[in-house]
DNA sequence: CTCTGTGTTGCGTTCTGTGAAACATCTGTT
DNA sequence: AACAGATGTTTCACAGAACGCAACACAGAG
């Protein structure tokens, strides 16, 4: 309505029912809901009857209005197919190009990692990475912090999970030093594992210092745009 | 509900819309998707443009529709309202491991029975299970434990209520078998039912006994810990 | 070049969604 | 007890919103 065309008025009211009732951590009652959305309680009445039909909402034993399972299917499917491709991308290039250094994101899978994406440096020296790459969980920046996101006990790991990032010098590899952060999901959950690696010689402390910061805003980017709009 | 027959119907058409987008795991074109919800393009694209304006589809560069971020969003608001997977995910993966069968997590809604969370058994011949699936409530162990807690009347509830847990073999599908106890709250209410199923072959009356101690005390770890950080 | 598949726009008609009002409960107050 | 002020629910006439046809633009394939 207000933004873009094709409002149909109906569909446009249920989805502001439902962020009504995100926003709200409790179960709502019909005419609270209605009060908040500005609507007349039979309409919201009707509508929430309607999405109901489809599981997309559910009442509580009281009657008060709650979301419902098939919204958390969508949800799942959702992040299935799209969550990461399109945000990490643009992420991992910016991070490249500020840095100077390979970008790159890794996702854990049982006792390994993948690199599910990354973006090379250009320097004609440079750590080089392949996408779908298993490495282990040994060593190396990115590594720690899946781990450590993982729950893994120790006091290594409590000082990662305290700072919130992880850095490895010559551990993986000999010439290579690299920074590591976790990305989240709304829940918490660690979704993986977002990384910038580099020469030993050339990405010293005071890089590795300036690259912790620049992952640590990219990851809240990430975090924040896996969960409101994400403008094509 | 049986007075719902009062349905919004662009609003229904929406959320088939959704629907069909969830079914299909590629963005999908807006004929094909109009072919497949017998709707007229138009009319597709309308509703489409519509949920787009509240991000619950988008876009891909090609003009394909998918999935939209807000719906992860609900989605992770629903799960909110039960136990949250930073609880719940741990458990079901030692479980998983312990047993080398697969592990879920149920809730139930109303008349049927809602995958909240699960782990698929690292087997190659196993049962696969899809997180968001609603299945009822006619069989099943963890049908039996949600029905059972939920008041219901008869000596086999009565049976299941005393032994504290449910087992079902061939049931729901004539190669499954499957344990299940149900998970309370501090005062007692049922929250969900944590499940083992396997393959009857595989899964033997002894592999079934260990896994129903496995998980009692699952359950238990689950009860003592839910007590501590619900606050959000 | 036609042909068949896309996605998009405009518009008249009709049928759908709307909202007021009345009804039905329930809780707490005087 | 009677009341006042909440709540959720049902009914219904009317307005206007959503529908779907038709026509358009554009692409790729044969």
């Amino acid at each position: 309505m207000a933004t873009g065309i094709g409002g149909v008025e109906a569909v446009d009211r249920a989805v502001r029912l439902l962020s009504a009732l995100a926003d709200a951590d409790r179960p709502v009652a019909l005419s609270e809901l209605a009060r908040r959305t500005g609507m007349h309680k039979t309409t919201a009445l009707r509508l929430l009857s309607t999405l109901a039909n489809r599981s997309m909402t559910a009442r509580d034993e009281a009657g008060a209005w709650r979301l419902g399972p098939e919204l958390w299917r969508l949800g799942s499917r959702y992040r299935l197919s799209h969550l990461p491709a399109a945000l990490v991308r643009p992420s991992l290039r910016r991070l490249c190009e500020a840095t100077g250094e390979t970008a790159s994101f890794y996702v854990r899978e049982d006792a390994v990692r993948v690199v599910l994406y990354r973006e090379n440096s250009r320097n004609a020296a440079r750590h080089h990475l392949e996408e779908g790459a298993r490495l282990d969980l040994s060593g190396g920046a990115a590594a720690l912090v899946l781990r450590a996101g993982g729950g893994e006990e120790g006091p290594e790991m409590d000082a990662i999970r305290a700072a919130g990032h992880a850095e490895s010098v010559g551990a993986r590899d000999r010439e290579l030093a690299a920074v590591a952060v976790p990305v989240r999901d709304a829940e918490g959950g660690l979704l993986g594992a977002l990384c910038v690696s580099g020469l030993i010689g050339r990405f010293d402390a005071a890089e590795r210092a300036a690259a912790i910061v620049l992952l640590k805003t990219a990851a809240e980017d990430l975090e924040r745009s896996s969960l409101a709009g994400t403008s094509p």
